[in-house]
Order: C-alpha cells, then structure tokens, then sequence
DNA sequence: AAAATCATGTAATTTGTTACATGATTAG
DNA sequence: CTAATCATGTAACAAATTACATGATTTT
C-alpha cells in the first residue's frame, strides 16, 4: 500500500499527472521510492476512485491533453493517519552487491564495469540534489516544519550517494588488484 | 530471478537447508537482499526442479529432519553466467523517507520514535558485522580473490550503516527543533 | 524520414506478502 | 503447561515487471 501513498505524498503541493508524476518521481523521490509509469497510472486510477484524488483534463497547445491529479481532503486525512502505521520496508535489494560475492579473475573487469557505471550515475544524481541543497536547504532550522522532513530525507539521498561513491572508489582499487586475465 | 541468484550464491560454500537460508540469509546479505522463508522454499523447489540445486534429507536426534540443498555443476555455471547479465535493481524503497516528506508538529515525536528505533535495530546489526570485519577481512588485500568481493559487499553495508547512523543523529536533532505538541 | 519526447493505457507474468497449517522438541 | 525454536509447506492476494499498444508532436 505504500506506492500509493509515495503518489500521494508527491502531490502535496503540486497537481500532477501521471506522466509528470513517473518523470519527477525518479528526480525527487528516487533514492526512497521508484516506481514504473504503469504502475503509476494504475494506482492514480484505483486511488481516484477511492476518492483520495480527483482529476481534470488539461488541453495543452502542441501537445496531447494530460489528465492531472490532485489530492482531496479524503486522501489528506489518509496520508496523515498513514504516517502513523508501522513501518515496514526498508527493502535493500542490490544486485550488484550479491554478484560481487561471486567475484573471480574471469568476472572482476565486467564487475568493475558495472561499478563504474553506476558510480557515474551516481555522481550525476548527486550533483541535481546538491544544487537544490544550497539552493533551499542551507539553513534548515529556519525551515517551516514539513520542508524539514523534505530536508532531511534530502541529506539522506546525498548521504547515501556519497557514501556509495567513496564505496565504488574502494571497491574499484580493490577489484584491480584482482589479476584480471582479459576474457 | 535474482532471488533465485542470491540464494545459489548464499549456496557456494556450504550447504544449507531451507529454514537455515532464511535464517542465515537476513544475517549475512540482509543488508541487500532479503527473503520470506515462503519465498525461499518455493525458490528452492524451482532451482531443484531445474537441477541447479540437489538435495538430500538429514536426519537430526531430537530435532525434526532437514532438507539440505547444494549446488550442482549446472548451478554453479548459471550463476556465474548470471554476473555477466546487465544488472537492473537498485531496489530503493524506504517508507520511513517517505513519512519524513509529511513531517507535521503533531506525528513529529512519532516520526522520531520510528527512526530512534530504526537506529538501534542498525545499531545492533553494525555490531555483528563489524567482529566479523575484524576478525577475517583485516588485509583485504591478501585475500583469495572471491573473498574480496565477500570483503566488498560487507564494507558495503558497514558503510552503508554507519552513514545511517549518522544521519538519524542529525534528522532527530533537528525534529527536536520541532514544536512538539503532545498528542 | 527517423528518432525522441509527450501522454496514456491494457494484459500477462513474475515476485513478494500475508494468512493459514502442521507437528515435533526444548526451555522456562 | 506455555512459549519458543526447529522445520516445512499451501493458498490467496497484492505489488511489480515486461511486453505490447496507440497516436500526436518535436527535434535531428
């Protein structure tokens, strides 16, 4: 039930429709949540029709019409008592990290690779989410009270991201000490 | 059908039953992967069926028999195919992040209680990890090549866990700063 | 003309969760 | 005698992924 309210705490603020929501979804809520633009379209659906959102067709000129979403007091009420409910997930699933206890001479430069790759990814993300910390964020006390949670779960993804970089640095060092015999 | 990888690779140098998977799964990859024992014994059938795995039943004094599995040749070759497979998840999903975007004066001490929790679960895990860093992956250097990866994935989640740490340090700091009216 | 972006969806399948079920043994 | 641990499973349901589908517009 939580992608549910992930969409519906992603439109506190702004009136979104499912493409813009599955486009800014992984920019803002990326390192917490993600989520596929199917999954997104059905779930706005189902939560319309249990009243949380309502919506409205927009014309757009030069574009296709886009149906935007909104949240009702309904889905306020909800989100609010939600926050309340035990929390369950903190769903680590990485991959990358289960192959690497399969590290071998043969795999070790495909594995540095993939490292590599999403360190890159990684450092783009960081440098988005920087930018909006010293742009919003630089003197958190002096946050009303919600943009000190959006704060906070900020610092998180920045926190993880660089942690994961210097990860990569490490494993990366390692990983060319391992005598790669080129496949 | 990474679950399925996971558990051949908890497979590579012991054999184990389904009840010790779960078990000693949490323990050793819960920092990025983790299983209900429903799904590993369901997971363990289909490898069984496919011949990835063997099995063979244990009689125990005292304790009910068990059904050990082990990887078979075909297992070991699927599995290091599977590293060479273009790696998707980095199955980011916390709740408690998300909670944090609908941070209020009233679910504020909640929110805290949640992460104070969250922080002594880590804590705790931290700790066992860390005996194990110590006492056989002092000079990762000198290691056998594939414990390095072993070596990589368990600094991965050190890592990860004390940033964590760190963080629930400074997101309960700055709740505090927030107006708590009991509830 | 082809590729990319905008915009929304359905259907099939695979994963994962929750609930239910059984039965023995050991520790308090 | 009660609870906890050992040990294995089935069934129903919810969530997520993959594949397929459509059609307009904008950029190269």
């Amino acid at each position: 039930m939580a992608l549910a309210h992930a969409i519906m705490t992603a439109l506190i603020d702004d009136d979104l429709s499912g493409y813009e929501l599955s486009r800014d979804f992984e920019a803002s809520m990326g390192f917490f949540w993600h989520a596929s633009h199917q999954q997104i379209y059905q779930e706005l659906h189902k939560l319309a029709e249990k009243s949380f959102l309502n919506n409205r067709e927009v014309s757009q000129s030069g574009k296709p019409n886009k149906i935007v979403y909104g949240l009702t007091k309904a889905g306020r009420d909800a989100l609010a008592e939600w926050v309340y409910d035990t929390t369950k997930n903190q769903n680590a699933k990485d991959e990358l990290v289960i192959k690497l206890y399969n590290l071998s001479e043969e795999n070790a430069s495909h594995l540095a690779a993939e490292i590599d790759a999403r360190r890159q990814d990684m450092m783009q993300r960081l440098y988005t989410f920087e930018k909006l910390r010293v742009k919003h964020y630089n003197e958190p006390q002096l946050l009303p009270t919600r943009s000190k949670g959006v704060y906070l779960a900020l610092i998180r993804g920045l926190g993880q991201g660089q942690q994961f970089l210097a990860w990569c640095d490490e494993a990366l060092e390692l990983i060319a000490t391992v005598s790669g015999k080129s496949k």
